[in-house]
DNA sequence: CAATGTTACGCAAACGTTGTAGTAAAAATA
DNA sequence: TATTTTTACTACAACGTTTGCGTAACATTG
């Protein structure tokens, strides 16, 4: 603490108003001052208009360590977001979901904790120790798989959760999605469309489920373009840029190169455009790339790709929306939807 | 509630362990367990290895609603983030300071909440409402101003922090930084070195201490290469995009347009590139970029560019580093330091 | 052997909140 | 007027943890 015995103004720190600081100031029980804060009926008006005058004017503001012990609520929001480490290009969608998030609960007591998480860590044990800790009232997960370890445990913890991803575990649970399989077939239909007879899809491994609606939404138009499909064409290393950079120079160096290519996200597609430098060939000339944004990002590039875009504030927010409701208990039901991406051609 | 009654295994959810719990257990009272737990020297050694045995097979984690109550420690850090609202191209860095905050607290008790803060909002009520709740132990800050409003409210306060970016506070704080100065004078020296006489500063409002340090940086280089300064040259709009791509696009239409560019980060970049393609200059051949990256982003672009490099997982580390070793009461003196940035040719 | 010190623990209070139960006084009813 | 109901409050306990103080039992010292 000696440290701080330089700040500016050690004595300008104030004594917290307690309910007890305000119940002692008024001449009236703590527990009147509880029930009148939170308007309970049988507090007369004159009453309840006092308390609340005196809570306002002392900026009391409950401590949440007393409502935790007491309730169990803590008002803490977990977000296990899959964050892979040291990419070549971080993600972007993760500012603009935390920007949304917070938004979306400004209005609320619930604060948003995140934490990075390897999706290749199954069993996520930072997750189990924030659920066995009670240190939250909800949590959001992303990246999902079919038979998600950590949706299991959620389940069995009885923890509101909310996943960004579906699953295909029998117990419904609360989620958002993209409509990956749309997505996947309205970026193939369009590369085939434009003329184009081998076609890659680029993406993460086959474990995760949007990878899964992904490579069916590209099997549906081949087959509907009357294409073959050919394994080759098919990469499912990750979204790192640097690993796709490297994926791309191999594949163009295949008898048949492919000449369309299906990009996952913003990461995906940098290392996708370096590999086809790499291998000198320009894009709009000699083959073509359709991303996959949560953001402008692609309009951006050289030359300006299509993409299916989807507006990452939506999902985000929500996702906020849904976790809070789902706390307050609403029917699984009405906890879940599925966002259909926007094709933009550029 | 009852949305969770089809919960796979509703019956599983297990009763928590508490001190209380163990010490019925043991046959021993509650405070000797808490001692026991803490490894107190006056607890015996037998006794000490009994209860820690059992705390650990029982799956005792203690809870932080009352170590809050009694203690006042929530262990929650708050990382008050800069994040522009809706922006084009969203921060990557967000996600990469996210990751590294997490591997460096994950020995820790402490979680990371995360708030998106909007930097025109100087008074950040948010931050005032976290910790006059007493919901943190700690806070992050980025995007520092030279009299920070929000530095100054937690010097107040006594709230242990720590700034990404200095202030010019009397007070000392714990803080890292980026040498900016030195970033900005290496870019614009090394575009004088290219042979630019006309080169622009596309950056933050000087209201920021990050553009201020920077623009010292720059008005140095041009001094020592003898080039005039052309206010012109010279824009203040901020980080967007789509708001820089404006901003260059009106600097090429100057009867002596700019031919080199010095950018402050990825997404300004990504406006300035998309300002020149749009004014039809080539980059590389026309004009040159320098841009500021926290990652490996502009290895990516077409064509690559020069920037000054800084590891953002090392800045985020250190923050998180600073601010536990805060907390515990280190000299400030102990808890600054500034990162080189380095510069890359390509 | 008496006085003192040490070891190893227990007791009890406190942090701030909320829910249950209880109670005076006032109002309504019989 | 006597009884019941309503109104508007208070008292108390409990959530789980930490900590100052107390104290037996034992060991050491003079």
């Amino acid at each position: 603490m000696k440290n701080r015995e330089t700040s500016e103004a050690l004595a300008a720190v104030p004594k917290k108003a307690t309910l007890k600081s305000i119940a002692a100031h008024l001449g009236v029980s703590v527990s009147t001052v509880s029930r009148a804060l939170k308007s309970s009926p049988d507090i007369g008006r004159e009453t309840r208009e006092l308390v609340k005058k005196a809570a306002q004017e002392v900026g009391y503001v409950p401590d949440l360590g007393g409502v935790k012990l007491r309730t169990g609520r803590t008002f803490n929001l977990l977000y296990i977001k899959a964050i892979h480490p040291q990419q070549d290009v971080p993600d972007g969608s993760v500012a603009a979901q935390v920007s949304a998030i917070t938004e979306n609960l400004a209005g609320t007591s619930y604060q948003l904790q995140l934490m990075a998480w390897d999706p290749n860590d199954e069993e996520a044990a930072p997750l189990k120790r924030a659920v066995e800790g009670r240190l939250v009232d909800g949590v959001l997960l992303d990246n999902t798989r079919p038979l998600d370890a950590r949706v299991r445990y959620l389940l069995q913890m009885n923890v509101p959760f909310v996943t960004f991803g579906r699953t295909e575990l029998l117990t419904e649970h609360p989620y958002v999605d993209a409509d990956n399989e749309k997505a996947a077939f309205d970026a193939t239909s369009h590369l085939i469309r434009q003329g184009h007879k081998r076609i890659a899809l680029i993406g993460p491994p086959l474990i995760f489920t949007y990878a899964l609606q992904r490579r069916r939404g590209y099997l549906r138009a081949m087959e509907q373009g009357g294409l073959d499909v050919d394994a080759a064409l098919f990469s499912d290393e990750g979204v790192s840029a640097r690993r796709n950079r490297e994926v791309v120079r191999q594949m163009m160096q295949l008898a048949e190169p492919p000449t369309g290519f299906v990009s996952t996200n913003d990461s995906s597609t940098l290392g996708i455009l370096a590999g086809l430098r790499d291998s000198g060939r320009l894009v709009g000339r000699d083959c073509d790339v359709v991303s996959r944004d949560y953001s402008q990002f692609s309009n951006y590039l050289n030359p300006p790709l299509s993409t299916c875009y989807l507006d990452i504030y939506k999902v985000a927010a929500t996702m906020s929306e849904f976790i809070v409701r789902s706390i307050e208990g609403a029917p699984v039901t009405q906890l879940q939807r599925v966002f259909e991406t926007e094709f933009i051609q550029r």
